[in-house]
DNA sequence: CCAATAATTTAGACTAGCCTAAATTGTGCC
DNA sequence: GGCACAATTTAGGCTAGTCTAAATTATTGG
């Protein structure tokens, strides 16, 4: 239906409105490692078919027809890291190039039988919400680490702006998403953080702690 | 590494040169559904890149390079094309076009862990040999089932030069890839042969047995 | 209020991959 | 041998997607 390339911009413009609140054409470009230019005349291709509006300097919005092949594509990108991830064993960090290209494997069936194998998933490794069929996203009531309560059992579920060495630093304490922990205790002094789980723990810097996302984990 | 015209040429390079020992323009370009001038085209740049034996009015060959290249495209295609029957559900014949599309994500690691999750598969669903990350192919005796030995066990291994109206007849009788049976009886005047198996067996044309490659079933 | 600056768009060019139509080549038959 | 015909290549043209450089627009600090 659409080429990558579209297919490319729609979704980065989508991921910007998502954290920005605005997709401005600098920032597809840096996405998309293109070239402003380049950006511009794809705006007008997408606006030309209805999935994009572009006010001219002034950015980029999708329109229904265009959030829908949005979540369509998101709904793929991570259903495809979970298959990644829970069958074939990568690690959460290594699996978001080849889903990168997966996403853009054209076929109904082939999707609705991967999320049925995987189990109807609703969040991604990373803990990223999947969007349903109808690209509907499942919700959760998440709490910053910097601000969860101490004494209390915690689960990891997402790391927000994950940079690499970030992820290789969690790694290496041996947080992984789905980890549940408690929250030992938090010094008044730095906001340095000390987790305690069944098999050990570590200690987080404030700055690790504040892109942390956690849901309380009672039993 | 490569375009993905660039591979679906080399491929079809590849499978005339197996099905017909010679790959000329014309065939090329039927198999891909493009015209000659584009194949002549393509041929000329995957002889620049050394893929390529380009014998200008004689057809093409393929060189070491692009040998291996074509056999890691079949093995790719054909991983795909277990994974989508064994584990998502598909049937043998639905599976084609979206292999078409997968066969084309570039990524070592994940065939490779594809390859492990599948158990090493040495054949796909239409009983095709799977190269192995060498391209190596393995090897089986085959007999075509007009010549199979009557009174005895045998397996269906593979269709050759499958139609989909085939295919159709072959669904209809309750005969998949894989079926054990015993050649129950071939008639002299016109060579049909009866099949029987524990649920059940049916009837074939010689037309249709002249297709279908078995090995021998002990046990 | 306007001049400097940053963002953006426009203009013009290039490549990959495809096409049609015309020219060329190989082959086999009289 | 040469003619007819099919296959192939060449010539020329188109679109999608990218780029650089130039022109344009929005913004903002003095
Ligand atoms: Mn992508
Ligand atoms: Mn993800
Ligand atoms: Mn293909
Ligand atoms: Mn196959």
């Amino acid at each position: 239906m659409f080429s990558r390339s579209e297919e490319d911009h729609i979704k980065a413009i989508h991921g910007l409105l998502q954290d920005a609140g605005q997709a401005f054409t600098k920032d597809i470009a840096e996405r998309l490692n293109t070239r402003a230019s380049s950006v511009t005349d794809m705006l007008k291709k997408l606006a030309g078919k209805g999935l994009v509006k572009h006010a001219p300097y002034h950015g980029a919005t999708l329109t229904l027809k265009g959030r829908r092949q949005a979540l369509s594509l998101v709904r793929k990108h991570r259903l495809w890291e979970t298959f990644l991830v829970q069958r074939l064993g990568f690690a959460w960090d290594e699996v978001h190039e080849v889903a990168e290209q997966l996403e853009h494997v054209s076929s109904e069936p082939l999707i609705e039988r991967l999320d049925a194998y995987l189990g109807h998933p609703r969040f991604d490794p990373h803990g990223d919400p999947i969007p349903d069929r109808d690209g509907r996203m499942p919700e959760r009531v998440t709490v910053h680490l910097s601000e969860a309560q101490v004494g209390l059992r915690h689960r990891l579920v997402a790391v927000k702006d994950g940079s690499d060495a970030l992820l290789r630093l969690l790694d290496a304490k041996g947080l992984a998403i789905g980890r549940a922990f408690i929250l030992a205790a938090r010094q008044e002094f730095d906001g340095s953080l000390q987790l305690t789980w069944r098999s050990g723990g570590c200690d987080l810097s404030a700055q690790v702690a504040a892109h942390l996302l956690t849901v309380p984990d009672p039993a």
